[in-house]
DNA sequence: TTAATGCCTATCAATTAACTAAGGATTTTC
DNA sequence: GAAAATCCTTAGTTAATTGATAGGCATTAA
């Protein structure tokens, strides 16, 4: 019942494009360096992300991947779901016996509430180095 | 992003025991005949099962396994826990930044909102074979 | 005493997770 | 045109987990 790093990092890569958005491509190099993660493994994490049209690439030195559409049009799920599969607790939801599926579908569709109702702008914008400002709330 | 057998497996041993509430022990092989599941692998998840207290186990011929509690005082996030480990989408929430934190913690307690309200009895009265009733709503 | 059960430990094949490795293809800049 | 920076693709690797199977001991009702 665990999202993997697939999901993880591939959300991280979004976020860091998201970040930059409007101002050119980052390339991939400068996200793991910073996210002190694995550049081969982001490799194979953003190529799903640009074949299901959420990032774009730009090839050559000083090259990188821009984000194909605005931060605020993109969630969450639509970054999960290409590294993850769909979002469901369960395989074969449909074969359950009632009680059982129903439970299911109560999950799924909770999880599906929250990540298709988070953007990349809503975690870009938290994601900044700030101080607390009036009306923030620390996280628990 | 999924719940594995064990958990569902175990559900479905704790939803049979808790339709015989009250009728005196329910052996595993009755349980693994009625679902079409190994008895084995079935053996090894009620292990803890009854190592958390969830049930307990009557030894011996004609012995098995009967609820601890009522079937309304047990949820499926107790049995979930229990084969599953704890509730939450990501291991090491607390050593993410503060915009995906929050992420996974708005989905940990989706999920744990459902299935801590989601009791055996719940789930045992909507498994029995029955025609739909008055104020019955179909599962989609 | 025997059959029905729970209890325990070990083993195993398949799958998945999380990388690592190697190198080719493209483009910019010097 | 050469060199460097980047994207792109395929393949291999190690460890853990899943979902069992196997074998047999312990306990108890009939």
């Amino acid at each position: 019942m665990k999202i993997s790093t697939k999901g993880r990092y591939g959300l991280t890569i979004m976020i860091e494009l998201a970040k930059k958005h409007g101002e050119g491509p980052t390339s991939l190099k400068t996200i793991a360096q910073a996210n002190d993660l694995s550049e081969h493994y982001l490799e194979q994490l953003i190529a799903p992300l640009r074949n299901a049209g959420l990032v774009r690439s730009i090839r050559g030195a000083y090259g990188g991947y821009i984000l194909s559409d605005i931060p605020s049009k993109i969630t969450a799920g639509d970054v999960i779901r290409v590294l993850e599969g769909p979002i469901t607790p369960v395989e074969g939801i449909e074969d359950e016996e009632p009680a059982k599926r129903e439970l299911w579908i109560r999950i799924r569709d909770a999880i599906k509430d929250v990540l298709d109702n988070t953007t990349l702008e809503d975690l870009a914008s938290h994601s900044e180095d700030q101080e607390p400002e009036e009306g923030y709330m620390f996280y628990i």
